[in-house]
DNA sequence: GATCTTAGTCGTCTGCCTGACGATAAACAC
DNA sequence: GTGTTTATCGTCAGGCAGACGACTAAGATC
C-alpha cells in the first residue's frame, strides 16, 4: 500500500445534525427547508460544511449553535448548563447520496430540552420542529395539510438511524434528562420516556424505579404545580450516567 | 448557508479497521507495521483510502480481505458463511491527526473466529494479532521483548473505541458468537466473553442462561470432546440478534 | 365550601431472573 | 481404577419489575 499524495480522490466532508426535542408530548425533529438545487424547497436535517481547521464536534457544535443557538454541552463539563447533548451518530458516504460531488456526512445527535424556537438564519418559515413520526412517514400530510415529502438526500435515514439511537441510549443511560430543563419533575421525564418510546408507563414503577437508582436524580427541594395536580418534587440530573440495571422498555 | 462549491476544503478520506479475535484466552487485534514515514516502524491499525467509486462499508470489506483474506459478512444474510462481521465504528477526524494533510478516518470493526493467519501484503513480520491489553499499554514491553511503542496517530485511541464497543455490545446481542466457528460448544462461547471481559464466568449459569435464551443458539446434534473432559454439544448461532434479558457483564 | 379532577407518592404481592453452589456425567491420562 | 477435566442438571435465596390498591395535595367546578 505504497502512499501517494496525489492519489487520494478529493472529498467534501460535511456534518448533518438530527436534532430531537419533545414537544407536546411527541418525539420532533429540527429540520430546514433547502433554498438551493438539488431538493431546492424539501425539508432536510441542518447541516453544514467542516472547515479546514476544525474538528468534527467543533463543526457538529458550531452548527447546532447557528442552527438553533443552542451551545453543545461538553462532556468533560459535569455541570448542567442547560446546553444540549451532542455525539456522534454515524457517517454515510453513498458515492450516490449527493448528486453534485463526493460528499461524505459525519452524522451527530443533538438532544435539547423544549424551550428553544427553531431559527434557521432567523427566517422562522425555513425550519420547523417536526414530529419525526411525520419525518420519517413517506407518504401523506403534515399537520399543517402541507404535503410531507421525504427529507432530502438520504435524511430520512440518518433521522432513522438517530431516533433509534435515542430510544435505545434513554434505556441505559441518563440521557433522557437531556430533554429536560435544569430542573424537573418525575412526572416529566416519565412524559420524555413516553414521548421518545411511544408508550405509556405506569407512573407508580416509573416513580420507584428512577428515585431508587443512586446518582440519577438528586433533589432540589422545590416543588412546582406546573402539570397540575399535587405538587411534584423538583429533580435536577444527578451525576451518575449509565444506569445499571436499565430502564426496561415495554414489548411492543 | 449559501452553497459554493468551490468553497469546501479538499478532505482524504480513509477507512481504519479494528479487527478483533481471540486466541489464547485473549482478545486479540490485528496491527500492521508502517512501512512509511511518519510513524515509520511503528505498529498501527490497518487502512487505507476510500476509493471514488465505493460506499464506505465497501472499502472497509476490502480492505479487511486485502489484510486478512477474511470476506464480510453481509448483514442482509442471515446464513453464517463464517465471514467476519463488519460494522461502522465511529469517525475520526482532528485536523491535527495526521501531519501530511487533512484527514478524515472512518474506523470499523470487524469481528473474526480465530483461524486465519494475518499476512500484510503476503508479509507475514508485517502484520501479527497482538492482545489489545498489550497494544494500550502505552509503556513496557511486548511478549517477544519488543519495545511496545503506542500504536501510529491516534490508532491507541481507535482500538480502545473498538474494545469498548465489542465489550459492550456481546451484553446484549449475540455477536459473541461472530467469534466462534460456524460450530461451537457452550464451553468455547463461555471462553470468548470471558476473554473479551477479561472475567471468570460460572459456568452451570452461562449454560443456563445461553440455553434458555431462544434463538441465540440451536442445537446442531453432534458433539466434541476438543476440549478435553466430557464430550459437549455443539451449537451454531440461531437467528436472534438482540439478547434480551441481556448477558450481564459481572461487576468490577 | 363540597366535590371533582388531576398528578404525585407510598406500599404490597407475585413471578422471573441471577448469583452462589452442590451434584452428577462422560470423556481422557496414568 | 483413580484422578482430572469439562459439561450439564438442580436447588435456593435475593433482587427487581409488572400489576395494581391506597392515599395525598393541589386547582377547577358547582
Amino acid at each position: 500500500m505504497p502512499y501517494d499524495p496525489s492519489a487520494f480522490p478529493p472529498f467534501a466532508v460535511t456534518v448533518d445534525l438530527v436534532v430531537l426535542t419533545v414537544r407536546r408530548h411527541a418525539l420532533c425533529a429540527l429540520a430546514v427547508r433547502r433554498g438551493e438545487s438539488p431538493f431546492k424547497g424539501r425539508w432536510a436535517l441542518p447541516g453544514g460544511f467542516v472547515r479546514a481547521d476544525e474538528d468534527l464536534a467543533q463543526a457538529a457544535a458550531r452548527e447546532l449553535a447557528e442552527e438553533t443557538g443552542l451551545h453543545a454541552h461538553d462532556p468533560a463539563v459535569p455541570a448542567r448548563d442547560n446546553g444540549a447533548h451532542l455525539e456522534q451518530l454515524a457517517t454515510y458516504g453513498d458515492p450516490e447520496r449527493d448528486p453534485r460531488m463526493r460528499v461524505v456526512s459525519v452524522a451527530h445527535l443533538a438532544l435539547a430540552p423544549d424551550l428553544p424556537a427553531p431559527r434557521a438564519g432567523g427566517d422562522a418559515s425555513n425550519a420547523r420542529w417536526a414530529p419525526v413520526e411525520e419525518l420519517l412517514r413517506q407518504e401523506g400530510y403534515g399537520r399543517d395539510g402541507e404535503a410531507a415529502a421525504p427529507l432530502a438526500f438520504d435524511h430520512t435515514r440518518i433521522l432513522s438511524d438517530g431516533v433509534e439511537r435515542a430510544r435505545s441510549k434513554i434505556e441505559y443511560s441518563s440521557l433522557a434528562t437531556a430533554f429536560c430543563p435544569t430542573e424537573f419533575t418525575v412526572g416529566e421525564l416519565r412524559r420524555v420516556y413516553e414521548a421518545v418510546w411511544a408508550v405509556a408507563l405506569d407512573p407508580r414503577n416509573f416513580h420507584r424505579k428512577v428515585t431508587g437508582t443512586p446518582g440519577f436524580l438528586v433533589p432540589t427541594g422545590g416543588t412546582t404545580t406546573r402539570q397540575g395536580g399535587r405538587p411534584a418534587q423538583l429533580f435536577r440530573a444527578g451525576g451518575a450516567t449509565l444506569l445499571n440495571p436499565p430502564m426496561l422498555r415495554p414489548e411492543v
